[in-house]
DNA sequence: AAGGTGCGCAACCGCCGGAGG
DNA sequence: GCCTCCGGCGGTTGCGCACCT
C-alpha cells in the first residue's frame, strides 16, 4: 500500500499557526465539535492539513490546557511515571490534568533528561533491540485463557529512555480478560506491563489486583490500580475487595470514566475523587507503596 | 553592535492500529 | 479480506529567542 504523504495537498501552510487561523479553528470546534479534522479544516477554510488541525487543537487550543510553570510535584511525578512507563508520554500526560504529551515530552527531553545523570544506576537507560524482544514474545504464542508465560526479559523495547527491571525469572499468569497479580510485575515487548505475575509459590499472601487486559494501554492504566497508587483518592473497587482499572485523566482533562466503570457494572463503586493536591502526604505513602511493589525501592527517595 | 551558539518548544513526520465501506 | 480514512503515538526537526563572546 503506498503511504500517503502528510500532508497530501499543495499549498497548505506549515509552520506555526496564526491567531487567525486558531480562532477559526476554534470556532469551527464550537460548532461541530472535534473528530474529522479532514473536514475540520476543508470546511473551514483553513489552509492545514487534518493532523495540524488536529494537533494544534489537542495540545494548544482545547480547554483546560496548562500550560508552562511545570511544579516540582508535578515534575516527581513526571520522573517516577517516566520509570514505571518509559517514553509512553501519552499515558504520563493522562496522569497530569491539563498536560499535554507534548508538552511533557519536550519537558523531558530539555529539562529532566538532562537530570537523569544524577539517578541511581538502576534508573539507567537502554537501548533495546525491539524486533527481538518482539519475536521473543511472539514465540510464547498466542495467550489462551490462563496460560503460563515465562519472561525471561521483564525489560522493556521499542524505546528508548526506559527504566530496566531487576533481570529475574518471572512467570506471568495471564487470564485474557480478568488477571490476578500477586507478585510482581513485568514489561512486555511493547514495553508494557501486560504480564500478570504470580509467585512460583502462588503466595496468596501478596495483594492481589482484579484487572482487565483488554488491550496493553488499558492494561497499564491499570497498573497495580496505579490509580489509588498514583492518585490515591480516585478508587474503584470491587466487592471483592480487588481493584478495577479505569482510566486517568482524559484529552478534555477530566477524570474520565473507565469503560469498565459503567452504571451498567453495579459492583463497582466510585469514590469521591479528591484533588491530587491535597493528597500529597498519601502521595508519597502510595507512590513508595509502588516502588517497593516494583523492586524500585532503593531509588525511592523521601521527599 | 554583530555574529555565534545553545536551548526550548511548536510543529512535522512516520508508523501503527481500529473502524467502516 | 482488502482498501481507505482517521486518530493516536513517539521521535525528530527547525524556528525563534536568549545568552555569550
Amino acid at each position: 500500500m503506498v503511504r500517503r504523504p502528510y500532508c497530501e495537498k499543495q499549498g497548505m501552510n506549515k509552520g506555526a499557526w496564526s491567531a487567525e487561523e486558531d480562532k477559526i479553528l476554534i470556532n469551527y470546534v464550537k460548532i461541530h465539535g472535534e473528530g474529522k479534522w479532514g473536514r475540520a479544516a476543508q470546511n473551514a477554510g483553513l489552509k492545514r492539513c487534518a493532523r495540524s488541525c488536529r494537533l494544534r487543537w489537542l495540545n494548544y487550543l482545547r480547554p483546560g490546557i496548562q500550560r508552562g510553570n511545570i511544579t516540582e510535584d508535578e515534575e516527581d511525578l513526571i520522573i517516577r511515571l517516566h520509570r514505571l512507563l518509559g517514553n509512553r508520554w501519552a499515558l504520563i500526560a493522562g496522569r497530569l490534568p491539563g498536560r499535554t504529551d507534548n508538552e511533557i515530552k519536550n519537558y523531558w527531553n530539555t529539562i529532566l533528561a538532562k537530570k537523569c545523570g544524577s539517578f541511581s544506576p538502576q534508573s539507567c537507560v537502554r537501548k533495546v533491540n525491539h524486533e527481538e524482544e518482539t519475536a521473543q514474545c511472539r514465540n510464547h504464542g498466542s495467550m489462551n485463557n490462563f496460560d503460563l508465560v515465562n519472561v525471561d526479559q521483564p525489560s522493556v523495547a521499542g524505546m528508548s529512555g526506559i527504566p530496566v527491571l531487576p533481570q529475574e525469572e518471572k512467570h506471568c499468569f495471564v487470564d485474557k480478560g480478568i488477571g490476578l497479580m500477586n507478585n510482581s510485575c513485568s514489561i512486555d515487548n511493547q514495553g508494557l506491563f501486560s504480564s500478570l505475575l504470580v509467585g512460583d509459590d502462588g503466595d496468596e499472601n501478596h495483594p492481589s489486583f482484579l484487572m482487565n487486559i483488554d488491550n496493553d494501554n488499558d492494561f497499564i492504566m491499570g497498573l497495580p490500580d496505579m490509580d489509588s497508587l498514583l492518585f490515591p483518592g480516585n478508587r474503584t473497587m470491587h466487592e471483592d475487595n480487588n481493584y478495577d482499572i479505569f482510566g486517568g485523566y482524559d484529552k478534555n482533562n477530566v477524570m474520565s470514566s473507565s469503560p469498565y466503570d459503567t452504571t451498567s457494572d453495579d459492583q463497582v463503586v466510585r469514590v469521591e475523587t479528591e484533588v491530587m493536591h491535597d493528597q500529597q502526604p498519601s502521595l508519597h505513602v502510595e507512590l513508595k507503596k509502588l516502588a517497593m511493589f516494583l523492586d524500585l525501592e532503593d531509588e525511592w527517595k523521601e521527599p
